[in-house]
DNA sequence: AGAAGTTGCGCG
DNA sequence: AAAGCGCGCAACTTCT
């Protein structure tokens, strides 16, 4: 377990103003729902019924009169109806969100005991039902939900740098923006969607079947491979074929493809990319996924282990660049798009607390300054360099750079090679709030365990090793790509608590479903967020994301300086 | 027939 | 099988 004194500062609440005591823990029964007022100590014995009506009146005004921090088994099975219902919560303790931070952590002596109680359901795509009591499996008994947040702030009480305190704060919010941007959707034009697709694909065929333009690149292909009936989706059929003329590759993917040189790679290329569109985000998609001029997908905070957000249904996270300008503000309101720059690199060299690589980090490309420092010549450089010694490169053009790097930046490289030295010996890492990566499961333990016996067969320590490595790989990438998860959750939970502050719209947005009238966010991927606000407050709502984005760089880092710089556009239409 | 695995490619 | 991390999805092949 790892101490630095650095992460050792005053946490106040996620929403920005210093933490209230007050927590109400608001659960499904089998009639509803009840509010319990928890005290800490005490024995929860105040149980107060909620009905169908006035909940949203009950809940605003508690909002109202103590700001509580509402304890809730998981926003993604309860907030959903109480968005419905018009309920919006300020604040909350996800019980099964933190349950999976506390029970992984490695910061803490005695992190949560696992429990299958508390794995997240599959997410519900059903649409809202009004607190009708059909939660799967029955409502959990309150007396168990209390036990449990119990125990969270046990572990979070026991990490005394207050890490786990933000990071589970941090989470939760995350939890209800998720279901927020869920209910407000991603506005989309189906039209400009529909033009992209006819533009690109061809015209679309009245009784279905292939579109113009891939038709004619699917015809072309056959033509120079002298195979008429051929199924170009067919990977064997389609490699056997190209070897009959010559194009020896081992297999069909683009970047080896692009390497030969014969008349049937160009239109092989443009057909292979027609067809990603079509399927994957062509005019099925469009029916399936866009409703009243939104889309919605599914987001599933923290559903990578880094603490990435995951999504499930739409793709929602690899919307090509194509169709961005299929994103489109309501009129009367505009989109504020920003993202952040080389998120990760930045990240670590916060973490690390190295200064040369913060100085290079210093305005928006950190690549220039990597060139500027000396250890590289072009900036195409400096990115292969930075990237590999995140990722763990070791060969390649790539590897070969990043010895470079230590010698410039010796903290920060330090810092992911300490933590692949961790991973390769079986350990366990954790991002800076105290996210921690998994334990190795039994199968690589036992490898590595068979591998160190005198007689082993050589060719099984070599793929003991190679795993070893992978898993490296694995932990050197994860204490950053999590920090900087963490850096993002903060940043969406700021620019949350800032909108919430505008007042309601001159128009409003009838798509937008409980965020009609409010400024939102709309979108969110890894380092970027887009958020559909009206216009006559979009410079009001640019001013959020900036703020929030220096807040969640000082509640990480204090006053180390690293710059985190966004490049944000206020505009109708997303670009490519 | 349906489950499970593979390939390839979109996103960060 | 990109030189190196993390995903989700569609379409295909192979296994049961």
């Amino acid at each position: 377990m790892r101490r630095d004194p650095r992460a050792h500062r005053r946490i106040r609440s996620v929403s920005g103003e210093p933490a209230a005591d007050q927590r109400i823990l608001l659960a499904q029964t089998e009639t509803g729902l009840a509010a319990v007022p928890l005290v800490a100590g005490e024995p929860a014995t105040e149980i107060i019924e909620l009905g169908g009506d006035g909940i949203a009146e009950w809940v605003a005004r508690e909002e109202e009169l103590r700001s509580p921090r509402w304890v809730i088994r998981s926003a993604r099975d309860l907030y959903p109806r109480l968005l419905a219902a018009g309920v919006r919560l300020t604040r909350t303790h996800d019980l099964v969100l933190c349950h999976a931070i506390l029970r992984d952590t490695d910061v803490v002596a005695r992190p949560l005991a696992p429990s299958e109680d508390w794995i997240p359901r599959q997410p519900d795509t059903a649409e809202p039902a009004l607190f009708d009591a059909d939660e799967r499996g029955g409502p959990m008994p309150i007396a168990e939900l209390v036990a449990q947040y119990r125990e969270q702030v046990r572990v979070i009480g026991s990490d005394r740098t207050g890490r786990l305190a933000l990071l589970c704060a941090a989470e939760s919010a995350g939890g209800l923006i998720a279901e927020e941007m869920r209910a407000a959707g991603l506005p989309w034009d189906a039209d400009e969607h529909d033009r992209i697709l006819t533009e690109v694909l061809g015209a679309r065929p009245a009784g279905g079947g292939m579109p113009a333009h891939m038709l004619a690149h699917a015809e072309a292909v056959r033509f120079h491979l002298g195979a008429p009936g051929l199924h170009l989706d067919s990977h064997p059929k389609l490699l056997r074929a190209l070897h009959r003329v010559g194009v020896n590759v081992e297999s069909t993917s683009q970047w080896e493809l692009g390497e030969i040189s014969h008349p049937v790679i160009a239109p092989l290329l443009a057909y292979k990319k027609l067809s990603r569109l079509m399927s994957a985000n062509g005019w099925a998609w469009l029916t399936e996924w866009v409703r009243d001029g939104r889309f919605r997908p599914v987001y599933i905070p923290g559903g990578v282990v880094t603490g990435r957000w995951a999504s499930s249904g739409g793709g929602a996270l690899q919307v090509p660049r194509i169709l961005r300008p299929a994103v489109r503000a309501d009129p009367g309101w505009m989109l504020v798009v920003a993202d952040v720059a080389q998120l990760e690199p930045r990240m670590l060299a916060a973490m690390s607390a190295d200064r040369a690589m913060a100085e290079a980090a210093r305005g928006q490309d950190l690549y220039a300054g990597v060139v500027a420092s000396g250890a590289v010549v072009t900036r195409e450089e400096a990115k292969y360099a930075v990237l590999g010694a995140m990722y763990g490169a070791t060969t390649g053009d790539s590897g070969r750079l990043v010895p470079r790097l230590r010698k410039v930046y010796p903290r920060a490289m330090h810092r992911v090679d300490e933590a692949a030295r961790i991973g390769e010996d079986g350990g366990v890492v954790s991002t800076w709030l105290g996210r921690s990566s998994p334990r190795p499961d039994a199968g690589w333990q036992a490898q590595q365990a068979a591998a160190t016996g005198a007689d082993t067969d050589p060719a099984d320590v070599k793929r003991a090793r190679a795993r070893a490595r992978d898993r490296g790989r694995f932990t050197r990438n994860f204490v950053v790509q999590g920090t900087a998860a963490e850096w993002a959750l903060i940043w969406l939970a700021e620019i949350r608590h800032r909108l919430r502050q505008l007042p309601d719209a001159a128009a409003p947005a009838p798509g937008s479903g409980p965020f009609a009238r409010q400024a939102h966010l709309a979108f969110f991927l890894h380092d970027e967020v887009i958020l559909h606000v009206p216009q006559e407050q979009a410079d009001a709502a640019a001013s959020a994301v900036r703020e929030a984005a220096a807040v969640a760089t000082r509640r990480l880092f204090g006053d180390f300086p690293i710059d985190v710089p966004l490049d944000l556009k206020i505009v109708r239409t997303a670009e490519k």
